[in-house]
RNA sequence: GCCCCCAUCGUCUAGAGGCCUAGGACAUCAGCCUUUCAAGCUGAAGAUCAGGGGUUCGAAUCCCCUUGGGGGCACCA
């Protein structure tokens, strides 16, 4: 399976630090992780922290933290190019040497104006090369005036770059549609074309997987490669992910960082399951893949042009699923924390492990998620339930036989011995009959009694982890409300 | 405006010329199970494969055009 060239498959995650990573970004992460284990190689983490400006505080924690979360571990770095500046200036310094950069002196100012009259002649808007051939005297008079030049590179005027992609196929741009792009940006960071190339090259990834909003600027980094001399790695654009409205993922789509999901009690697992499946498929029909089978399965064939639109209504299932599938301890062991954030805070802590236990094991097959688990469980825990008294006489029976229902209910159920479901329901099914109700009747109406709610777990069961002085006090405060109905 | 990419049920997708009267999943609806909810099971509905031309004995699959969508065109990545 791991021939000899495949020792040397190094992928990348390279994200910026200018905001929190969103589902595209980390999906891309996912499809370089698992190209990389799927071939045994090795997978980088880089930083690409060049945009002083736009950098956000904490973004590069959070990216760490993420692709931790998720189980995306890496092989090396992270790196900072930030760190390593001296680098891309000898590249650059390199390029101008021979012929492939100059350095321009055009002033924002300048360059604004000459894209608005581009743009008023509905030209696209490109760099005029006002600089590119600039004399040894102009540039001598420019320095002077003591303006800090960019450089830039000098792509061809004439002819073509064809690459071939992973996944689209030969991809051809002319060069006379690409204008002089700048390589160091005046503030002595490197752009993004440039720190690029020469960190991929540097470090040796042989295959780069990135999003499609990259693609039409490959060429500009083949053309690097060229103008040093570098072999290029592979490229694969992988489909973008799109927000409900089919635009790109943006803050308006609700919970867009990886982190939310978390704080919303996605499981990573399902996290990953979903998201590989956002753009890869392993056939017509398996939907469930644990990680190592995605890391056995995944391959670049196997991977769509479409983009898609990310439907949070799968995900949720998904995350029920593996909810589901956890083991009632490793459930709790998820959900306590979510218990403990969001439970009411007259609900003391800490929570009683064996209590907790109990009632987790009657919520876990109904959660999708485990921010859900706190509601679906909070009148386990509530000493007074609040709930609207007309609940209670959604049924058949009127205030006064529902009272009387509850109320010999409550009489037998105090004479139990065994405090257990068996027992219970032993004792209370019969009496819907004696009552001449429906069990559905007198169970609903006990059941919004004892939770106050129309829907929840088995009756039986849950007034067994209930307690029986919780039910009976619960059974009394109903009757009390039904009271006022009749007095 | 220019360049590039893409196009199968509402959504994620299978499909690499005949297996397709287009398969699966989520969501939806109905039924079963059932003390409610959830889960589970069964079934229904949902795509004239964006439209139009070709190629071929035969096209969702290949080619062209149109349309639509997305992306790019910064001293942002």
């Amino acid at each position: 399976m791991q021939s000899e060239s495949e020792t040397s498959v190094r992928l990348r995650f390279a994200p910026s630090p200018t905001g929190y990573p969103h589902l595209g970004n980390i999906r891309t992460a996912l499809f370089n992780w698992l190209f990389a284990r799927h071939h045994g190689g090795k997978f980088i983490l880089r930083i690409e922290d060049t945009d002083v400006a736009r950098k956000v505080e904490g973004a590069g924690e959070i990216i760490l933290d993420s692709l931790q979360w998720l189980g995306l571990n890496w092989d090396e770095g992270p790196y900072f190019q930030s760190q390593r500046l001296p680098i891309y200036h000898e590249i650059a310094h390199r390029l101008i040497e021979e012929g492939h950069a100059y350095l321009c002196y055009c002033s924002p100012e300048r360059l604004k104006t000459m894209r608005q009259e581009q743009a008023k002649r509905k030209q696209p808007p490109k760099y005029d090369r006002h600089c590119r051939d600039l004399t040894q005297h102009e540039r001598t008079r420019l320095e002077a005036t003591g303006i800090t030049p960019v450089i830039r590179f000098k792509t061809p005027l004439e002819g073509e770059t064809i690459f071939y992609d992973l996944i689209h196929g030969p991809v051809t741009f002319k060069h006379d549609t690409l204008d002089d792009f700048i390589l160091l940006k005046s503030d002595g960071y490197p752009t993004y074309h440039l720190a690029n190339v020469v960190d991929d090259h540097l470090m040796a990834i042989s295959h780069v997987l990135r999003a499609d909003e990259w693609l039409s600027s490959t060429p500009r980094h083949v053309l690097l490669y060229q103008a040093l001399n570098w072999q290029a790695p592979q490229f694969a654009h992988l489909p973008m992910i799109l927000g409900p409205d089919r635009a790109k993922l943006s803050k308006r789509h609700g919970a867009t960082t990886i982190t939310e999901y978390r704080e919303q009690g996605y499981l990573p697992d399902a996290m990953v399951n979903f998201l590989v499946l956002l753009g890869w498929s392993l056939d017509d029909r398996t939907e469930l893949l644990s990680q190592e089978e995605l890391i056995k399965h995944f391959s670049l064939e196997r991977v769509g042009k479409t983009a898609a639109i990310f439907n949070k209504d799968k995900l949720e299932w998904m995350n029920g699923v593996y909810l589901r599938k956890l083991s009632l301890e490793e459930f709790i062991q998820q959900a306590m924390p979510f218990l403990d954030r969001d439970l009411p805070k007259s609900v003391e802590r800490p929570l009683n492990n064996s209590y907790v236990s109990q009632v987790l094991s009657l919520i876990q097959e109904r959660a999708k998620t485990l921010a859900e688990v706190p509601q679906l469980a909070s009148f386990f825990f509530l000493d007074e339930l609040q709930y609207d008294t007309n609940l209670l006489l959604r049924g058949k029976p009127d205030a006064k036989s529902a009272a009387k229902a509850i109320a010999i209910a409550s009489q037998k159920s105090e004479k139990v011995m065994t405090w257990d479901a068996t027992t219970l329901e032993g004792i209370l099914r019969p009496l819907a009959a004696e009552l001449n109700l429906g069990t559905g009747e007198l169970f609903g109406l006990l059941r919004v009694a004892v939770t106050g709610r129309t829907a929840a777990p088995p009756l039986f069961q849950t007034m067994a982890v209930l307690g029986k002085e919780k039910c009976l006090k619960r059974f009394d405060t109903a009757l009390q409300s039904l009271s006022t109905y009749f007095n």
